[in-house]
DNA sequence: TTACTAAAGGATAATAATTATCCTTTAAGA
DNA sequence: TCTTAAAGGATAATTATTATCCTTTAGTAA
């Protein structure tokens, strides 16, 4: 993936720094800050956690990561894609994608609500096939 | 509701206080930290902050509140009650309960994901009847 | 290429959010 | 009542996040 670009489309200058952060985020999926800083650092030796904060919180406000919060843990970052819902195994701790009908779900749901929606936070927990 | 009852059913001494965090909490629906702190006050007013943290922790443990984490803004506070999901009105930020056939989804979801599932935070966002 | 400038980085201070501590008070049961 | 573990209040400590200020650099244009 071109990152740069990706970065440019969003109006944000391509710094290594950014690069190396989406570059975690695509390699671990989901990612909290304290994990990003923890690793980032390894590439950037001094990079400052006030460069994280504020690059997360630029790249959240252009849409081109998404936070997802979840039941009892730190949030998680990740690169924005199309609708999906997430899966967590409460016990090794596996979080992951899941796709999923959802427009469908929001078309129920605005029937039955008279609600206009247009985003969803889904996220399902239990135990994962091999935690089960 | 009596609340002194549900609060020993969960080990917890029922006090004043508690009784109206959860009053509060049921005439409110969901209601934050901030809000809710600002309300126990005009009640109690010399209650520490502190106390009103205890307390969320101390009912969330016990599974008698449940918090519910939503994107882009602070988390709101619930009395536990069966499964259900939530809408969010984007522009004038009405949030409420919408019952929903939770297990018909898990069910299909288990079949897709192999997971063995047991709990769902389901939040939808967009207009109200109203906003729309 | 070089030069310019707004944006971004780094260090660190400030603020906000949450938790811990310590001592006093009280709910609940004997 | 009496006893005691649990809970409350005040406040300190810790953690998380944001703001500030000065330096560096990415991107653009001569």
């Amino acid at each position: 993936m071109n990152y740069e670009a990706l970065l440019h489309e969003h109006t944000l200058k391509a710094t290594p720094q950014r690069l190396g952060i989406l570059s975690l985020m695509h390699t671990n999926g989901h990612i909290s800050i304290d994990e990003l800083f923890e690793q980032i650092k390894k590439q950037f030796h001094s990079i400052s956690l006030a460069t994280l904060y504020k690059n997360i919180n630029a790249m959240s406000e252009t849409a081109l990561i998404t936070e997802v919060k979840i039941p009892n843990m730190k949030s998680k970052y990740e690169i924005a894609k199309e609708r999906h819902a997430h899966l967590l195994c409460d016990k090794c701790g596996e979080f992951k994608d899941i796709s999923l009908d959802i427009d469908k779900l929001i078309r129920l749901t605005e029937a039955k609500s008279k609600y206009k929606l247009n985003d969803t936070s889904l996220i399902f927990s239990g135990l994962c096939e091999k935690c089960k």
